[in-house]
RNA sequence: GCGCGCUUAGCUCAGCGGUAGAGCAACUCGUUUACACCGAGUGGGCCGGGGGUUCAACUCCCUCAGCGCGCACCA
């Protein structure tokens, strides 16, 4: 043996584990290392974005995800897990915008959607090969074989399957009304897609006019020319006298007709008690007006976030301009009342950064209230499925706490808007004609025969292939035999970030589509950061490279950083120099391995050595292994792999080597030949079972000295 | 506002009803069949504050504080 474990060999062990085959389950079972009628085990990677490189946290997952897999090969399971990408529209789509505008300095539009698409592809296939060369420095066992895109053409007939199913069954429909519009992404976003952050703005008393009676409080003046109504609480009596009525008001030049109404929502306490409804410009305001039947409203505000339908000089202003305007305006006339700072939650879009600005759309929703009726006979809602799923024990969200997390979003879903105007992403499948004056729809997979139609220019929002992602990576639409075999998955391993946006949709989907959970269970893990506890992010130039990282210290001593860093679902600080420490574990069982072999007796072989193994098979080296061997598969069963991982790291370092190696030193230097066998063989046999137990954690320097133990063999198939 | 976490040795974190644990850091010795990417050992903790349940609480319950997160409101 070498005097050093050099971590370059993990390339080489990596290329052996491809060739043998073994990551297919099917040459498995072939090959006769797992029994053909082996307990299947399936595992779908969360498929990473084709926006860049892999940063760490992809590391710490893969490596969990790593070791529930290779635990359940080594246990015989037939074990399958599956690569892939995302196309993640949006971000992708967002990312070459930029490059393209900043390179050539044109836009999208400039180069037209057909040009656009294929730089876009471009990129992401560059990003894909990056991203597929990381993945396996990092050791993930994954079945290559059975690679998925989220927007290959697989899974664009899945979209459009699921897409014409639920629009059949009802759960998808088109409709108008108050979306989040990102003015810079020029697109519509769901719900889940904006963030939050919290600003300091003024908030404005003030009158549409002198005759106006009730005195309305709010932050966005410009946005009063669309104001159709003034509501109140039911209970207010100051405002009582009021309600019913309608007044003509002349608002900075603009004739407004505002009637006043009673609605629970208002709260009393808030502002003068009074809201100003823009029905256009705000999701509460749009729901106000229709539980009223407030006239169809005027918008105001354009897809630029400028103003229109509106008199001059305020026509064609930014929002924030025309603020200031009108407040100057009514300063003039006197009409403001009070002026306050107060604290308010402004909505970002999550990708662009920009300030949403609520505006009337005609887009695509799925509908997650609606009643539909399964095969199996069932009626339910998308709301009531999704939250049976969980309830049923159907799918196990580990830790418990994260489950709390989802029901509590199931309460205050909303329809799920689907549509974006982007170009980059599968094409939503409906079609349209203007036939004798009449519009006419087409919601199929496949686009209709006959002339004069037009497909929707909108595509789909990225979670909807993902949320199929569980099956249609098994081949779904078509009844495939890894459908049949792997469906639903054992386990799923994502971070809280995407609890909402993925998981929750993977079950939505699965639910309808398949009538079944997606998965077993559901491992959430948390957020690596960095030494000082903040997220890794470009902006602050504080990013590791796990790849540097693996070269360095070894791809081994990286995972095992990562596991032992924190308990599931907390997030892992990050600080290099326990990477080294777990580097310094890597050299102590390579020198325990080292030791042993220069131990081992002339003429030792295990065939012929029955007489020693039988010897230290009473031992209580041998008991304390066992058990240790249960406490370590119990953990990794309860994903408590820092537990596990840490048992192991103690008893390897501390007991084999600190206390049991020692021991035996003695007898393998004055012991009898007998003596020395038998000590040989008892030292061999730990450290193998060792090897073992450590593998899913440290694939690569496990699998490296077992082979030079035991040549011709592979530890990643070995019994666990 | 509703909900969910976290607070344990200098640092990073485990443990979660039975006399406080690991890694790193610090200190003291040590080099004998691997390993200084060593070994043996030492110091260091009112387990965030207060109250309760229990024979027994870091662990369960209540409460307060600080930090973080999710959702809603934000007119």
């Amino acid at each position: 043996m070498e005097p050093r474990y050099d971590p370059a060999v993990e390339k080489k062990i990596y290329d052996s584990w491809e060739q043998s085959g073994y990551f297919d389950p099917d040459v498995c079972v072939e090959k006769g290392v797992t029994a053909s009628d082996a307990e299947p085990f399936c595992v779908v990677l969360p498929p990473p974005n084709v926006t860049g490189v892999l940063h760490i946290g992809h590391a710490y997952e893969d490596t969990l995800q790593d070791i529930v897999v290779r635990h359940a090969r080594m246990r015989g399971m037939r074990t399958l897990w599956i690569p892939g990408t995302d196309h993640a529209a949006i971000a992708t789509q967002a990312k070459v915008e930029k490059e393209i505008l900043k390179v050539e300095k044109k836009s999208r539009r400039d180069l037209g959607r057909e040009e656009f698409l294929r730089r876009v592809n471009e990129f992401a296939q560059v990003s894909h090969d990056t991203i597929v060369q990381q993945i396996k420095r990092l050791g993930a066992s994954l079945d290559w074989t059975r690679e998925a895109y989220t927007l290959d053409e697989k899974r664009n007939l899945g979209v459009r399957t699921a897409f014409k199913k639920m629009y059949d069954l009802g759960l998808i429909y088109r409709a108008s009304r108050v979306v989040n519009w990102d003015p810079k992404g020029q697109t519509v976003i769901s719900d889940d897609e904006v963030q939050h952050e919290e600003r300091t703005t003024k908030l404005y008393t003030f009158r549409y006019d002198k005759n106006f009676p009730i005195p309305v409080a709010t932050t966005r003046l410009e946005t009063k020319f669309g104001d159709t109504a003034v509501a109140v609480h039911p209970d207010d009596k100051r405002y009582a006298e009021y309600v019913g009525k309608t007044y003509h008001a002349d608002f900075c030049g603009v004739p407004l007709t505002i009637r006043v109404i009673a609605d629970p929502t208002v709260e009393k306490d808030f502002g003068t008690g009074a809201l100003g409804v823009t029905p256009a410009h705000s999701i509460v305001d749009w729901e106000i007006a229709q539980r009223h039947d407030l006239a169809i409203p005027v918008s105001i505000i354009n897809l630029y976030g400028k103003m229109i339908n509106v008199p001059k000089p305020f026509e064609g202003e930014t929002t924030a301009t025309a603020r200031a305007m009108v407040a100057d305006e009514l300063k003039k006339r006197n009409l403001i009342e009070k002026e306050e700072d107060v604290k308010q939650n402004v909505s970002i879009a999550e990708r662009t950064g920009a300030i949403i600005e609520p505006l009337p759309a005609l887009q695509w929703f799925v509908d997650v209230d609606k009643q539909f009726k399964q095969n199996n006979g069932h009626t339910t809602t998308l709301k009531a499925l999704m939250r049976e799923a969980v309830e049923s024990g159907g799918t196990t969200i580990v830790p418990e706490r994260f489950e709390k997390i989802y029901f509590h979003w199931i309460d205050n879903l909303r329809d799920w808007c689907i549509s974006r105007q982007i170009w980059f992403g599968h094409r939503i499948p409906v079609w349209y004609r203007e036939r004798n004056g009449v519009q006419e729809t087409h919601v199929d997979i496949d686009p209709p025969k006959d002339d004069g139609w037009e497909q929707d220019p909108d595509t789909l929002d990225t979670w909807f292939s993902s949320g199929l992602w569980p099956f249609s990576t098994l081949g779904w639409p078509d009844k495939t035999k890894d459908l049949e075999i792997y469906f639903p998955n054992s386990f799923m391993d994502p971070g809280y970030e995407i609890l909402q946006l993925w998981v929750a949709r993977m079950i939505l989907m699965s639910g309808v589509i398949m009538e079944d959970v997606p998965f077993r269970k559901v491992l959430i893990h948390g957020i690596v950061r960095d030494s000082k506890g903040e997220k890794f992010s470009k902006s602050k130039g504080n990013g590791i490279d796990p790849l540097l990282l693996a070269d360095k210290y070894g791809a081994d001593a990286l995972r095992m950083t990562l596991v032992i860093g924190a308990a599931p679902g907390n997030d892992v600080k990050f600080d290099e120099q326990r990477v080294k420490g777990y580097r310094n574990f890597s050299t102590k069982i390579w020198n325990i391995a080292r030791f042993i072999q220069m131990n081992k007796p002339e003429g030792f072989a295990d065939d012929v050595d029955a007489g020693a193994a039988k010897h230290i098979a009473a031992r209580e080296e041998i008991k304390e292994l066992a058990a240790l061997k249960a406490e370590v598969t119990k953990h990794i069963d309860d994903f408590e792999f820092h537990l596990a991982a840490e048992k192991l790291y103690h008893y390897v370092w501390h007991t084999l080597a600190d206390k049991i190696i020692e021991q035996e030193k003695k007898t393998l230097a004055g012991g009898t030949d007998a003596e020395k066998s038998e000590s040989y063989a008892l030292l061999e046999h730990l450290l193998l079972g060792s090897l073992t137990m450590l593998h899913p954690f440290m694939p690569f320097i496990t699998e490296e000295i077992y082979q030079i133990f035991r040549p011709g063999k592979m530890l990643m198939v070995e019994q666990w």
